[in-house]
DNA sequence: CCCATAACAGCACGATCGTGCTATTTTTCG
DNA sequence: CGAAAAATAGCACGATCGTGCTGTTATGGG
């Protein structure tokens, strides 16, 4: 790799851990240089604009998403077992060392959403990519008979982003140590309800609540 | 109301409106003179700082909120018709016309998450009251009957955000014309779930499905 | 109506912002 | 190794940032 693509992805890197606490926009080229140790104008040499940077930050985080989270995930088998590994690596990559402030396509989602241009329709696209990804995995988890052929794959990815939110929500902002419980409690019991009755059965009661919030 | 205050709440309702769309350290003094139509200095001089400037906003935001959504849901009878106004109320609150960017306190979450200081202790705060003010409108509704006695509070009004944070997150970036219909489709399965059976059913099929994520 | 006081404008400050242009240094390759 | 090319630094620019100080204008109670 030539020096240029090394400095680059360094700083990259260094912007990408700055936006995931400080936000894409609060990042700047000044502040970005002095953590990576070089000048402002030999830092910004390398993307064209300030909006192409943020741009590349995105990209660089869809890219590790993809490496860190569903690519593992699509090489386990096909069905509920997907759905899960796709579910905890998101889970862990919301907390990752590299992303100190979180997950970055939360924040900039909150930051971007009334902010048109080609940042914020990078983002979209690529949020519509991932959901499409977990309806997907919860498609084929419904033709391989592991999930009721009534469970609907866009309803169950937004019931598993909507688990994400809160996590992020309640134990980022308001520091409580039970959301990650709550979080995979949550998940499981959706889980649950997707399974085809009369398959792996909880040991549990309330183990006929058939129907919850799946069909659209 | 002398003069001053005038100007002052006219100048923390556009700083609201601003903060709701750009965020809280979006909005500068000099953007927001210019909107109101005066000096710098001349609205500088109302607030000693912008970290107080942004203290304000919030504070004004919960000033609505309460006015809004808390005290019409309390003057609604205990039980399920209370927790459904709380609901209801916060969901119009998020498509205020006052707040172009939706909710004020979703957006300064994600914002402040990490950057610690009076302005992100004040939104802590508030959030963990309205937290409360949730989770006890649905410990009265347990108290008076409506709710099955095993139903928690916390984890009701836990599932409630995590209601109106999917919601937010798909109408506002992805522009989700369903989010909407989906919100409160999921509400009115948590209120049957927390129902005490043999309440009022539904008349549809699938009304006897107990206990779904409501014990922790 | 007058005058004390509150409200506001004008102006300036150092700092930082994004972004160019021009050297100089470093890497890369024949 | 030497030359072409890439990478980085130095410097400067206009703009805007938050924040003071010093006047000028408007308000409101006696």
């Amino acid at each position: 790799m030539s020096k240029g693509q090394q400095t680059r992805e360094a700083v990259l890197e260094a912007a990408l851990a700055a936006a995931s606490t400080s936000g894409l926009a609060a990042v700047s080229i000044g502040e970005l240089a002095r953590t990576v140790g070089m000048s402002k104008s030999g830092l910004f040499a390398h993307f064209e604009s300030k909006e192409n940077l943020q741009l590349e930050v995105l990209r660089t985080a869809v890219a590790h998403f993809i490496a860190d989270v569903v690519a593992p995930a699509l090489r386990k088998p096909r069905g509920e077992a997907r759905v899960r590994a796709l579910f905890e690596n998101w889970f862990a990559w919301s907390s990752n060392a590299a992303l100190p402030g979180g997950c970055l396509f939360i924040a900039a989602a909150s930051e971007l959403d009334d902010q048109p241009g080609p940042v914020r329709d990078y983002l979209v696209a690529s949020q519509r990519d991932w959901l499409g990804t977990l309806s997907q995995a919860v498609r084929i988890a419904v033709d391989e008979g592991e999930f009721r052929k009534d469970v609907d794959g866009e309803q169950l990815a937004h019931d598993l982003y909507s688990i994400l939110l809160a996590y992020h929500h309640f134990s980022r902002l308001l520091q409580m140590p039970a959301a990650r419980e709550r979080a995979f409690r949550s998940f499981e019991q959706l889980m649950q309800s997707a399974r085809a009755t009369g398959g792996k059965a909880r040991s549990t009661a309330s183990s006929r609540s058939p129907k919850r919030r799946l069909r659209r």
